[in-house]
DNA sequence: TTCAACTCGACCATTTGGGTTGGGTTCGTC
DNA sequence: GACGAACCCAACCCAAATGGTCGAGTTGAA
């Protein structure tokens, strides 16, 4: 028997777009600046539909993560060094900003009576998040050196449960 | 000058749903369990939609957080101790799992290459999160008192700036 | 018996997520 | 100087989720 309503938004859901973005980024991190890697290879090496890649990689550029050269021998490149750029770059440069209470930004609603303090929660929340997202660079990613306190968190055995 | 694809998806999106859910639990957390407090009374006291809210009561009624009575002096109240619930409890209740990478759990996924400690900062960033949402409890909520580690992460100068 | 109140499945309009299509522009090369 | 490889990008598409509403019940107290 199903309830009522269907239940399955989850509070922090990383989408399919930021999920390639960080994997397309890590995948530049490793290539050689001057030696660019072509859409189909970085598209073929994680997996991914073309298509939605280069779309990926578009937006990528405009943040100004990522550089590109046309033409023969032309493809993809970071634009910056990968020990510069943090994991929560790449998800606002595709997803804009990381956190919202049901499409604003948390500090922007009030919450009335026994619910005041609401918002507080939402915003420790968010910054929360952030110590996460941007304590890993994508050099640590490609490094598969996580930061001590990110490999704790994700050491503790009940962080590897569902829920 | 809109980017080619649109991007509002936030890595951490607090539904409305969720957001009523709560706020709702808080206020069933400063009404007397012997004196149950009614739908259309919930509503307006969080200035929320009736229906909607009544939608959401069965949710966290079938999830065994909130108890009712039908009937003259019938009405919504708590199933267990505020002191009891967490933020969490009240999220999973209408939303399911806290936490996915484009649907899935975050440990079903596999990286290839560089990417391959993603999965890692994903389940940290889980685990970080439940270290907000499971920490304050209804309790605290109506208290006006939240745990100091959290009151810590909101009042950082820096926690309170969009992105 | 009557009325206030919860119950709950069905419905519905948008928006968003997750892409694809297809035409262009830029290069190195032959 | 044309050819093809590669990036560029706006527009389109579709299923699913979100954020609700509706209405016909049931339950219980006075």
């Amino acid at each position: 028997m199903k309830p009522a309503m269907s239940a399955t938004l989850p509070a922090v859901k990383i989408s399919a777009k930021a999920d390639y973005a960080v994997r397309l980024a890590a995948e530049l991190a490793i290539t050689p600046r001057n030696l660019p890697i072509t859409g189909p290879a970085l598209a073929s090496a994680q997996q991914a539909p073309l298509a939605f890649c280069e779309n990926i990689l578009g937006l990528l550029r405009t943040a100004g993560l990522v550089a590109s050269r046309r033409g023969a021998e032309g493809g993809y490149y970071l634009a910056v060094a990968p020990s510069e750029v943090t994991i929560a770059d790449v998800i606002r440069a595709v997803d804009g900003p990381l956190a919202a209470v049901h499409g604003d930004a948390p500090e922007s609603v009030t919450y009335l009576g026994p619910a005041e303090r609401l918002a507080d929660v939402w915003i420790a929340l968010r910054a929360s998040l952030r110590d996460v997202l941007e304590g890993v660079t994508l050099a640590d990613l490609a490094a598969g050196k996580l930061p001590a306190r990110i490999e704790k968190l994700a050491a503790r055995p009940e962080a590897r449960t569902r829920r």
